[in-house]
DNA sequence: TAGCATTGCGGCGGCTTTGCGGCAGGGCGG
DNA sequence: CCGCCCTGCCGCAAAGCCGCCGCAATGCTA
């Protein structure tokens, strides 16, 4: 019995053709033509990989994206009708394992979900697991070495990266310097409590160059940081 | 009874010399004047395979692709009258299966046909699969050690071209100098993490030579590389 | 409110990393 | 055998990053 894949796209054609050429392949397919549909779906039928159009009629499929990561591991390949529209499916490092622009050979769509799927089976804990953060305007990817705060990138340094993921994680969970430190340098590693009010400076600093409103990192007064979401 | 191919070419030259060729092959052979012709032509009689000339009058190559793929996996074969269509064709080639410039030898062509209709019936990948890299204003195909940014070719050594590619393939994602390292020269080959820099500001400079804005290769401050689309 | 502790912030010196020109060795074709 | 190209590395200069300091501001407690 073949892998199960979920294929969400408001196009016949599409939904038509692709799911012809998977079940080819060998593929189980379970067409969806919208978000809300695909989402009520996923959780009776579950599957190993969803195909996503990004642009659809009530739920697209960076919404879509976001709900389905809010609960599992599943990956995920976006489909982009334009370039305009892949640039705002990687600046936004929505999360998901791949993407491909249309038009796309059938055979590029197949090898891409190879790849995927082999990627997210021998590496089940690490590579697979999308370390992406999502809290609210806050988006972090460490692969893509991307944050942005409101669609805007943020350049961070690795050290300032590592913290703001740290807090990042778990919003509203305090965090002393100690375990800040240890998310940024590991737990050999010794430096004055001050240094990492120095990089929370930079941080407050560089995101506010973009939203003067910033403020979501939360000091406690003799305790830490923590991000409010 | 023969395999059913689809001609398109808007050359009267073309169409009965390399319909000849492929009768004489052993394949049955619909010839169109042009994309609409063809469109309709394709409704009515269903082809295993579509070889089309990328310039042609009311509606091109390019153009018919779209619609043939909006609703069908047809393999497809672009024709290409002209080095500077060439890239053109790269350019579409995302979603065409092979392409071959003109002037081409007919037995060329049989090869190409045959391949990729191999490909399309036992629906797997080989190595000889076309694995065309197209990132915006880049194009790279690794089998004809082809490069172009921007229509214009740029002549890169082995070791250059992989490095690009390795990035270019999945833009956005940050590559450390040991990956690179990987993609360049296999995974037990061991040097100074240097060379990378050194292959890096080669490719920057050529690729400026041709246009002086180009940055798409970043830099990412102790962490290495990524390629931005 | 006084006094102490903690934090924000600008800035600075030193260290690390990177860009770039260049060079010498090796491979390859003529 | 000669010359060209590729390549790996070196050295210098520029840029980036980081840890810490000092002072001012803020928070907490009595």
């Amino acid at each position: 019995m073949g892998t199960r894949i979920a294929l969400v796209d408001d196009d016949q054609n599409i939904l038509t053709s692709v799911s012809l050429t998977l079940e080819n392949e060998g593929f189980e397919v379970d067409c969806y033509h919208d978000g809300e549909t695909a989402l009520r779906g996923l959780g009776r039928r579950p599957v190993e990989l969803a195909v996503l159009d990004i642009k659809m009629p009530r739920m697209d499929g960076m919404e879509l994206l976001q709900k389905i990561r809010g609960d599992s591991s599943l990956p995920v390949i976006f489909l982009t009708s334009k370039d305009d529209e892949l640039d705002e499916a990687l600046g936004l490092g929505m999360g998901a394992d791949d993407y491909i622009t249309k038009p796309f050979s059938q055979r590029l769509l197949i090898a891409r979900i190879r790849a995927v799927l082999r990627r997210a089976s021998q590496g089940e804990m690490d590579m697979s697991a999308p370390n992406i953060v999502r809290q609210g305007e806050l988006l972090m990817d460490p692969d893509r070495h991307l944050c942005s705060w409101k669609g805007e990138e943020v350049k961070l340094t690795v050290t300032e990266f590592l913290i703001l993921q740290a807090l990042a994680f778990r919003p509203g969970m305090v965090k002393n310097r100690d375990q800040l430190m240890d998310a940024a340098y590991g737990e050999s590693v010794f430096l004055d409590d001050r240094t990492i009010d120095s990089h929370i400076k930079r941080l407050r600093r560089k995101i506010r160059v973009q939203d003067s409103t910033f403020d979501n990192i939360e000091t406690l007064y003799g305790i830490g940081y923590k991000y409010r979401a």
